[in-house]
RNA sequence: GGAGGGGUGGGUGAGCGGUUUAAGCCACCAGACUGUAAAUCUGGCGCCCUUAGGGCUUCGUAGGUUAGAAUCCUACCCCCUCCA
């Protein structure tokens, strides 16, 4: 065990924490010395880790610093009652397989930031797959529906009449289980995630056990700046993300997220957020080189420093001198492909751009091609394709069907980089 | 068991016989601008056909009424509330 002093401990509990239950008593545990059994819950119907999970995952692993042991509870049960937290859809059953394969690109993530040598890891039907219902009663008779109601999440539905579902009011009781099968010393969670960790407390103090200690963590809010981090709601950065969509991401993030941010997912020391806080608010230091700085840090946690680097540059080279990538996807013409008008051997071809655009997938549909090239999103070489090279006439075939096009044609080389508006890039080449 | 409310485009949410591919907002896409893929501004945002223009498809599902339906009728499916 390492010795915990002041700086340590401040790190550990202040940076990175909403609310902690009860603080005195879980400085109390740290300094007895021994290794704490800190219990973190994962969901296997959503495999999925993000940005948003992180916070918490990054502060198991400064406890796992210090010598403590994570229990990892595979949540197999609880999936299928689906979380009160959300409009609660009801959940299809996973089967066995399919929680496995969640469980395991779970992991693949998880352990990018948590340390798998400290990490146990518990299924829930490890306990449940033998409960019967004599448990089950002797579990809830230990709380009563006014508990619940005080929840915030449940009493405003109960008020407003819409419908809270017998099974919701199980989850709680279920997670609250786990932790006392596995002896919890401490629990982690989300701020929206108080009232589970709670019942567990209160259940292991019910059962004799030492309660737990509730370590909450802040809810990040997403790329789009307002509401929380989430899947459903599409504003995620996603811990399995290539370097360069991530980089890309934490740049379109609103500059005002940049210091949480810091803060909440990287080891930057608070001497210099104080800086950099102080550099923004006085205008002194530019939010797009925070925001590099900040691209690196999460880039680099993921993936390594290298990808960080080259994430970096692929930023700066294609968003901001707007020069094509080094390494894109090639698409072929061939003399018969739909949409080549006139093939020219060994130099390129004319094509009927909307329909090429929608062809090889660079466009949704050829309506969507139309409206880019419309709006000058295309170009070839650097060179924008615009409205007014749409009306070119051409005559298309020989001999009796001679049909007159008279939109979109164009010469495309061979060697030609295509772009089409500024994140889709590819490279002509000749085709069979 | 009884009474009632509702199912609309990726999300919200209007519309409640024609002017409806269906308002507004959000998300998304593009352009301009910029120290950022921030912010801001502008435009776009079902699909197909050859630009103009035309055609087809969409409002839980299936039928029906009508010159015409997201809007009316019938049946069915699903969701919710209240009373018991």
């Amino acid at each position: 065990m390492t010795t915990l002093d002041e700086k340590a401990l401040h790190r550990l509990l202040r940076r990175g924490v909403a609310e902690i239950v009860v603080e005195e008593e879980l400085v109390r545990l740290l300094k007895e010395g021994r290794p704490l059994r800190l219990k973190m819950g994962f969901d296997p119907s959503r495999p999925d880790l993000h940005l948003g999970h992180v916070v918490g995952l990054r502060k198991l692993r400064q406890f796992q610093e210090l010598g403590h042991q994570v229990i990892l509870i595979v949540g197999d049960w609880t999936a299928q009652i689906g979380d009160p937290s959300g409009t609660s859809a009801t959940r299809t059953m996973l089967s066995a397989e399919e929680v496995r394969a969640n469980a395991q690109t779970y992991m693949r993530q998880f352990f990018k930031v948590v340390d798998r040598e400290r990490t146990e890891t518990r299924w829930q039907s490890e306990w449940f797959g033998k409960f019967d219902l004599s448990k089950v009663i002797e579990l809830t008779s230990r709380f009563t529906v006014a508990q619940f109601l005080a929840r915030e999440d449940f009493s405003q539905r109960f008020q407003a009449g819409r419908p809270i579902a017998i099974t919701e009011l199980l989850y709680p009781l279920l997670q609250a289980y786990d932790s006392l099968e596995i002896e919890a010393d401490v629990e982690f969670g989300g701020t929206d995630q108080k009232f589970n960790l709670l019942v567990g407390r209160e259940l292991q103090e019910k059962a004799g056990q030492r309660p737990q200690q509730c370590f909450l963590v802040p809810i990040i809010p997403g790329t789009d700046g307002v509401q929380k981090m989430s899947k459903t709601l599409h504003n995620y950065i996603a811990g399995e993300e290539p370097p360069t969509e991530m980089f890309g991401k934490v740049m379109s993030l609103p500059d005002w997220l940049i210091m949480d941010y810091f803060d909440l997912l990287t080891d930057v020391p608070d001497k210099e957020l104080a800086q950099m806080r102080s550099q923004l608010a006085g205008g002194s230091g530019n939010p797009m080189e925070l925001k590099k700085r900040l691209g690196c840090e999460i880039v680099a946690q993921f993936h390594s420093a290298e990808a960080a680097r080259s994430a970096q540059e692929h930023f700066e080279r294609v968003v901001q001198r707007r020069q094509a990538p080094e390494e894109m996807e090639a698409v072929a013409i061939s003399a018969n492909a739909p949409g080549v008008v006139e093939y020219r051997p060994g130099e390129g071809a004319m094509v009927e751009m909307d329909r090429f655009l929608a062809l090889r997938g660079l466009a949704s549909s050829r309506a969507e091609a139309r409206r880019l090239l419309s709006q000058g999103a295309v170009q070839i070489n650097g060179q924008k394709v615009t409205p007014d090279s749409l009306f070119v006439q051409i005559e298309i075939g020989g001999g009796g069907g001679v049909r007159k096009a008279t939109q979109g044609i164009y010469f495309v080389p061979f060697g030609a980089v295509l772009r089409v508006g500024r994140h889709r890039f590819a490279r002509v080449v000749a085709g069979q």
